[in-house]
DNA sequence: ATTGGCGTTGCAATCTTAGCGACATTATGG
DNA sequence: CCATAATGTCGCTAAGATTGCAACGCCAAT
């Protein structure tokens, strides 16, 4: 994320590539004005550039002319998973953080919501943990805000002005008072069933970089130190 | 692969992405002129993509000013894999074929090259096989001549204009006829090594789509035709 | 020193793109 | 069954983003 753009930033390939990420976390087929609302782009520039995604084969339409992912996505992810080495350096260290029985996860923040790479409960077996679960909001998960806890106070005001915010009815100012307790920490610690009592901890895998490891479950306070360990533990070898 | 462009396909898109494949696929850190050399593109502009794929946080600059994958790739990543359903629908069925003993691979095209999204020799983990292997050449691999014998011959043609082909010393006529066989066939065997009678053998996943999976070791002709059926079965079944 | 490569950028001409408006099509609701 | 409103799509032209030459500074090898 270099902050400054260059001397001639295509804004054409910055916009595709936010199209084409929309389109991506998109649960279901979507239509170019949809999109284009939720992107806050025109409508017609939008057509446009899933127009083009379509050409390359990456985005392909239903029979009701929505969008969707096309073959094209297959090699996109072969590609940039291969690029990212994420998965073969987390993995071996994700399957040992497996044997204290709780939910295991590996994501990504994306804008205000995180992306997960890998995410399994108790029982499930490791390969199926892979790519299983596509979006959450940032602010009601521990990886969302280990990882927000990284950005400066205006990036996150920017991200979450004048809207609800979910898991945090007060608003803004509780949201900011949470993160920053995220920062003193150094992991984050998240209510994230109240009725269960479950909870996940987390922590960023390194500095300014957008992945986090985390544990969820029942995770009473003095269990918590260990599972710190072991996170911080696994967050550095799998590094980077 | 939409054959047909829309009213404005949006060049800088495609041209993006395509630094972005190009990016991804670098075994190593790679500067604008040499990217532009294979792409065929211009330096300029390819300097101005990567530094807008730079701001974006997927490409990276190392310190000699070359660049590299980037945090965004993991984002893509984890965004792609998700949309591209097809590790948690081959996953599964991959592991099962394991039993057969043989390096088993799930692999997409990308232009002359194959991409692997998962490549395990016997004894690997399932785990470890994820995401190892960057490309290789398609008319050297099973997978390849699998996913290549479903384009039409002006396609392949133009890949492979006017100049070496790898695996086919007799340049392209010969590749043609090996790719005719492959059609006739419907599956792909191609000897891999010469020397160890190692053989590989593929299926396409389903028609036109870029995915095809393959299975790689000792497989003499008698074994031969129980294998394609697996390999057609588990396509089926990882189907889409 | 010199040469040739590299990444990078300024600049002006150019050609792509923006977005209105229009069209056909498809729900939705009287 | 017709309104009404929403959708996807495209032609058109002004506006402006992009192109690529040329040039710069840098580094490595000669």
């Amino acid at each position: 994320m270099n902050p400054k753009p260059n001397a001639q930033p295509n804004q054409s390939l910055i916009d595709g590539i936010a199209t084409l990420q929309a389109l991506a976390v998109s649960p279901e087929p979507v239509g170019n004005r949809e999109l284009a609302r939720q992107l806050g782009f025109n409508p017609t520039r939008v057509n446009r550039l899933l127009k083009t995604l379509a050409y390359l084969g990456i985005a392909r339409q239903t029979a009701n002319r929505k969008y969707t992912a096309g073959p094209g996505m297959h090699v996109l992810a072969a590609q940039s998973l291969h690029a990212s080495r994420i998965m073969q350096d987390a993995l071996p260290v994700l399957e040992e953080l497996r044997r204290f029985g709780l939910t295991i996860a590996l994501g990504v923040l994306w804008r205000d919501s995180v992306s997960y790479l890998f995410h399994a409960p108790p029982g499930m077996t490791t390969t199926q943990g892979i790519g299983r679960i596509g979006l959450l909001p940032a602010t009601s998960s521990g990886i969302g805000m280990a990882l927000l806890a990284q950005h400066g106070d205006d990036h996150i005001a920017e991200l979450f002005a004048d809207r609800a915010i979910d898991g945090f009815p007060g608003g803004l100012p509780d949201l900011m008072a949470a993160i920053e307790a995220v920062r003193q920490l150094g992991y984050a610690r998240v209510c994230v069933d109240p009725v269960e009592d479950r909870h996940t901890v987390a922590v960023p895998v390194s500095n300014l970089s957008f992945a986090a490891v985390g544990m969820s479950g029942w995770i009473p306070e003095q269990n918590n130190a260990p599972i710190v360990e072991a996170l911080t533990n696994a967050a550095h070898r799998i590094g980077d």
